[in-house]
DNA sequence: CTGTTTTATTAATCTTGATTCATTTTTTGA
DNA sequence: TCAAAAAATGAATCAAGATTAATAAAACAG
């Protein structure tokens, strides 16, 4: 009994078939379609999503009622609130679905339990949040070392294929400005 | 035998004295002097840093060739370049003592004999980086949410203590803007 | 102590990207 | 298939914070 969390697990640590049954028993398998809302404000976060097919964005509203997106996640990434979901506090956020999309949904209390079932799943999501965090640390220095036309076309060199994905302005609200600055952007070189 | 470190992690996982004499025996305690540095561009950075006394910071030399400072760690925080770290490429940052400082360190690889021989490890590091990765999370919020300005107030607000510990000139690196926009921001409220 | 380095301040000018408002293009759903 | 909504573009003006340059105050080493 195979998930595409299973196979992606598998990357990291070993499982026995009685593993992945004991992991794919305490998921539940969610289909969001596109515009749909995982997590609202004011709601307490008690679950993390792992993207088995499509595309979730984080995003909050600012002061300016502007909508802020602060993390993407596709394939075989994870995304939640951790605030939220760590302190049982009311999470700033939502997670809305890009695309129509399938996640496999874990609460915190049936992930508490299967760390007990299965120990090594610690290892796992050590590495995971690990890398997680190292990806947060790119990211500030991005933020600290580019203008903001340099992170365009830098994202724009990394990710091409992400860019076909999702509307433009999207990327500009995760890049930190208004969609009028980045079509000023586009028009000068292409 | 206990130390600061083993301090921590019973803080959140239940340690026997044999294991406590294993992570003991795994780490090395340095002191720095003030100005000295931990890591420096260009080296492949293979340890992780528990501070136990004093506090660090973790910088960058932009374009402009300023220090751009990413990151603080005072006591019982854990400082590493965790992207040179995981793949063994050369960093891009120094690690330096802001304080006559006292690290716990331990190399990539004792840690992971450590995390063999104690696995139960694996648990506190999950927990130490899902938290360092939350921080992660709201720190972006925070800088695509206030203004330069807002955010000095509330670092202000938040952390008074830590302030008194740094030069102002650090504070304005890591919040991303110049000692002199500090002192604009100084002369008129406080 | 005292000269030197480090840190903080002030002020004038300049730049990046925001704001506002209008228009055009693309996508969507009934 | 076509109206309506969503997304992208364009241009004029504005503002937050950078730059430059000079000075002042504090910390430090010999």
């Amino acid at each position: 009994m195979h998930s595409k969390l299973t196979d992606h697990i598998k990357k990291f640590i070993e499982l026995t078939e009685a593993d992945e049954q004991l992991i794919n028993s305490a998921v539940v398998v969610k289909t969001v379609k596109k515009k749909a809302f995982l997590l609202q404000p004011d709601h307490i976060c008690k679950e993390l999503y792992f993207v088995s097919n499509g595309c979730l964005r984080l995003y909050f509203i600012n002061k300016k009622l502007n909508e802020q997106i602060t993390q993407f996640a596709i394939e075989n990434w994870w995304l939640t609130d951790y605030v939220s979901l760590d302190s049982g506090s009311p999470s700033f956020y939502y997670i809305q679905a890009i695309e129509n999309t399938e996640v496999i949904s874990i609460t915190k209390s049936k992930l508490e339990e299967l760390f007990i079932a299965v120990p090594k799943l610690e290892r796992y999501f050590r590495i995971v949040q690990q890398r997680a965090f190292a990806a947060a640390q790119t990211r500030i220095k991005y933020i600290y070392s580019m203008s903001d036309e340099e992170r365009y076309w830098h994202f724009n060199s990394l990710f091409p294929a992400f860019m076909q994905r999702i509307p433009q302005y999207m990327l500009a609200s995760y890049l930190g400005f208004t969609p009028q600055f980045m079509s000023k952007i586009r028009a000068k070189k292409g």
